[in-house]
This record gives structure tokens, C-alpha cells and sequence, in this order.
DNA sequence: GCAAATATAATAGTATTACTATCGTTTTTG
DNA sequence: CAAAAACGATAGTAATACTATTATATTTGC
């Protein structure tokens, strides 16, 4: 019997997504001041951007002191990369949910393609991260995390494990499609930074891209992927 | 008059605005040191990256003075915008002349996909721009030029045009091929991004792409371009 | 060839950023 | 209830991203 959506949701609010603690000093889920810390940081990154976001402007609205932000995050990149890694595994548990006990390998690709690719419409849950804010966030702010000097000692601490394994889950699911495909990881990793990057042109760069009223990137990537995959399978020896 | 003409009438009329001259306070092309600035800029940002390259440290590799350097670039983010719009503008010269006088659209295709994902290999002119290193700060920090709070403010003011005259060429060339196919502008800008994603996960998350020693970003989307348009002819009506 | 215009260099100064360090007070907990 | 932990307040630092001013060097137009 499938399992209501409803009680997916409830599952999904009581899980803790999974966060790698060497990201943060202290875990900021440990207590109230460190949940207010990501509420209110998803908030303010959204209204003035990462770049103008200051640990002192968060200080101010969470009505506590900068000093006590430095005890949860040594910086405003490390807490980036807090939320990026929340938002990546949030994304994987909505994946694993999504594609479970779906016998289809074709119908599972469609459902992961949906959740990676679609507009977060609503705050599913009833914790203190509102995740169609910090989608947003992600469209805006992702690249940032990683196009630093610094991303290959911050790919070995594994601060960007909760990307990987969504891109790699995908990888998976392109390969039971069609096996003969000689690109999954590479498809999938375009599918997944593509998404974001349709969603940003969709509010910004408007002439280049189809996506829009009418066209969601959810449906560009799901005709781009069919197409692939039904041309490569077709030629299979 | 035959369209490819049209085009390097095009071409060289865009070439003589390359860049927006609202982009700099004087125009670095028209100075020893305003050359030496972007010489220099490129391989100083290629060297500890744009997050801390500073204008001082410029002027101290430059044997210049900081407040000189203002007198060019009001700000380290136009300068960016100025060497990310010559490369555009770079590109969409090497685009047009290597699409030039070939009569077959799918030809034409294959060749703009060659320019826009190859790595470039040698610096192929005699300019103090070094194409190579450019290249690498593209894949590096083209995202951060648009990725601010002041992306549609600098749209209007045509800081990104270079970029997007790229993409709806590609776009155009794809329509040209099949023009059936329903999502041009978006598989263009998939493109264009997603090979400097490509060139990016290559250097740095290997584990999630298929593009290495073997696989270049240039077969990856060659093939993908082919799939993808090729299914869609086949159903035409 | 020389004055005027322009370009560049040198110096100083400002507000802000991205922290670190210290210390006192409050809160938690064993 | 005492010790530990957490938090707040204040101060301080080096660097950043500039602006402003003045002096000097270079180019140019007549």
C-alpha cells in the first residue's frame, strides 16, 4: 500500500536532515539561538544577497550579538554552506520519497527529474527552515559555495557530499533507463545545475531562455532527458 | 543577400561595441596601462582568484598605483563585467567564423557547439589577453558577474548582452536545424552553461561527471544536441 | 618649443567587513 | 547548588573598497 502524502510530509518534518558536523562549530539544530540563527539567515540572505549578508545585520535581527553567531559558524561561507548542504540532502530524502517502491525505472526518472527540477511552491514543514525561501537561496547563491580557491580541501572535508549524492542518485536512475547511455553522470549533473541556472534566467534573463508562463524547466528536462535516452537506446547494438 | 554575410556585417558592427562602454570609466584599450590592467587583472584574478583580488594588489603587480586603476574600473565587479564581456564577444566572433559559408545547418551546429565547449588550448592572438587564462576565470567566476542583487539593473544597462547575443546564436543555429524542436533558447543557455559546469567538475568533482582524459564537454553536449533534436524531427508532424 | 590639457602617482582618509579576544552575566545541568 | 556551558557586550585589528586631494609626469595642439 502506498503511504499517503500527507504522511510523507510528517515523516519528512521529523527527520533530521543530516548536515556534516565539521561545517559548524556548534550545531546550531542543538538549541533555540542556533534555530533562529538559520530561520533568520535564510530570511536576510533572500531579502539583501549572500554578499551584503553580514553575521552583525543577523546579529540585529535575531536580536542577539555577533559574537554568539562566531560560536555556531566560524563564517557567513561556512553557514552557506550549511544551508546548501541542508537544502541538497533535503532534496535527496524528497527523491528518495518520490521514486520509492516505483517499479518504472522510466516513471522513477520522471518523478526524481520533477522534484530536482521543480519550483518549491510551499513550506512543507513546520520547523524554522522555510525551504521555498532557501530555494531561492540556492538559484541565487549555490555557485558561490564551490567557486571558491578553496573547493578542493573543502570537497575532501566532504562539505559538498549532499550535492554529489543527489547528482549521483540521478546518475543511477538515468542508467537503469538505459544502460547503453554513455554520459549518465554528466547528464545528470547538467540536469541538476541546469535547473537552477533556467530558474534564475526565467526571473532575470527572460530572452534566452523558453522557460517561463507557460514552459516550466521541469518539462524542458523531461523532454531533454526522454529524447536522450530514447535516441541512445534505439541505437543499442 | 545570403544570411551568412549578414552575419559578419553583424558580427563586425558587434565587434566595435564588444564592450559596453558603460562598463568602464576610460577605456582601458586606449592606454599602455589600461592594456597592462587587463593583462595583468586576468592573471592575477586566474592566480588567487576574484574574491581576493583587490585593485591594490593589481597595482603593485602592475608597478601602478590603486587609485590609477580606478580611473578605469569604478569597481573590481565592472572589471569582471569587462573581461567577461570580451570573452563573449570573443566567442561569438569564433562562432560566426567558423559557421561562415558552411551551408549545412547540422554542420553549423557542430561547429558552434565546438567553440562554445572546447577548452582553449593556445592564446591565438598577439593582444595582451591571454584567451587561455580567460577562459579558466570564466569557468571560475562567470557566475558571480550576474549572480547579484544588481542583475537586472546592469541587464538594462546591457552589461550582458555579449552573453546573451552567444546563447540566440546558438539558439538560431539549433532552430535552423529543427524547427520543430520547442525549446531552442533553453537547451542553448543549457549549453553554454553547462560547459563551463562540464570544464568545472572536471578540474574539481570528478565523481560527477563523465568528462575526464577520455570524454570532453564538446562530445558530451555534441551528442546530446544530436539526440535531443533528432528525436523531435522524427516526430514531426 | 612651450603652454595647456591630460594622465598618472602618492598620500591620506573613511566606513565597513570579517573576524578575534576578553570578560561579565545568565542559563543550564549533573 | 555549584560548576559548566552559553550568551551578550565591548574592544580591537587588519584588510577591503573605495573617495579625495595634490603633486608630478606626459602628451598634445598651436
Amino acid at each position: 500500500m502506498q503511504p499517503n502524502i500527507l504522511s510523507m510530509i510528517n515523516l519528512l518534518s521529523n527527520l533530521k536532515i543530516a548536515v556534516p558536523d565539521k561545517i559548524f562549530i556548534k550545531d546550531p539544530e542543538s538549541s533555540d539561538l542556533g534555530k533562529r540563527i538559520i530561520e533568520h539567515s535564510i530570511l536576510l540572505i533572500d531579502e539583501i544577497g549572500f554578499d551584503s549578508f553580514t553575521f552583525k545585520k543577523l546579529g540585529v535581527k535575531i536580536g542577539s550579538n555577533e559574537s554568539s553567531i562566531y560560536r555556531y559558524f566560524e563564517s557567513k561561507h561556512k553557514l552557506l554552506l550549511y544551508l546548501t548542504s541542508w537544502y541538497w540532502a533535503w532534496i535527496e530524502y524528497q527523491m528518495v520519497f518520490a521514486t520509492h517502491n516505483v517499479p518504472d525505472a522510466k516513471e522513477r526518472l520522471f518523478k526524481a527529474i520533477e522534484v530536482i527540477t521543480q519550483t518549491i511552491k510551499e513550506d512543507v514543514t513546520i520547523t524554522h527552515i522555510n525551504e521555498v525561501i532557501l530555494n531561492r537561496i540556492i538559484i541565487n547563491e549555490y555557485s558561490k559555495s564551490y567557486l571558491t580557491k578553496e573547493v578542493d580541501s573543502e570537497n575532501k572535508e566532504g562539505y559538498f557530499v549532499a550535492y554529489k549524492r543527489v547528482v549521483k542518485r540521478l546518475s543511477e536512475i538515468i542508467n537503469a533507463v538505459n544502460s547503453q547511455y554513455q554520459f549518465p553522470s554528466s547528464l545528470a549533473s547538467t540536469i541538476v545545475e541546469g535547473a537552477l541556472h533556467q530558474h534564475f534566467l526565467k526571473a532575470h534573463f527572460r530572452s534566452i531562455t523558453d522557460c517561463g508562463k507557460d514552459v516550466t524547466p521541469t518539462e524542458f528536462f523531461l523532454n531533454l532527458t526522454q529524447n536522450v535516452l530514447k535516441s541512445t537506446s534505439n541505437e543499442s547494438k
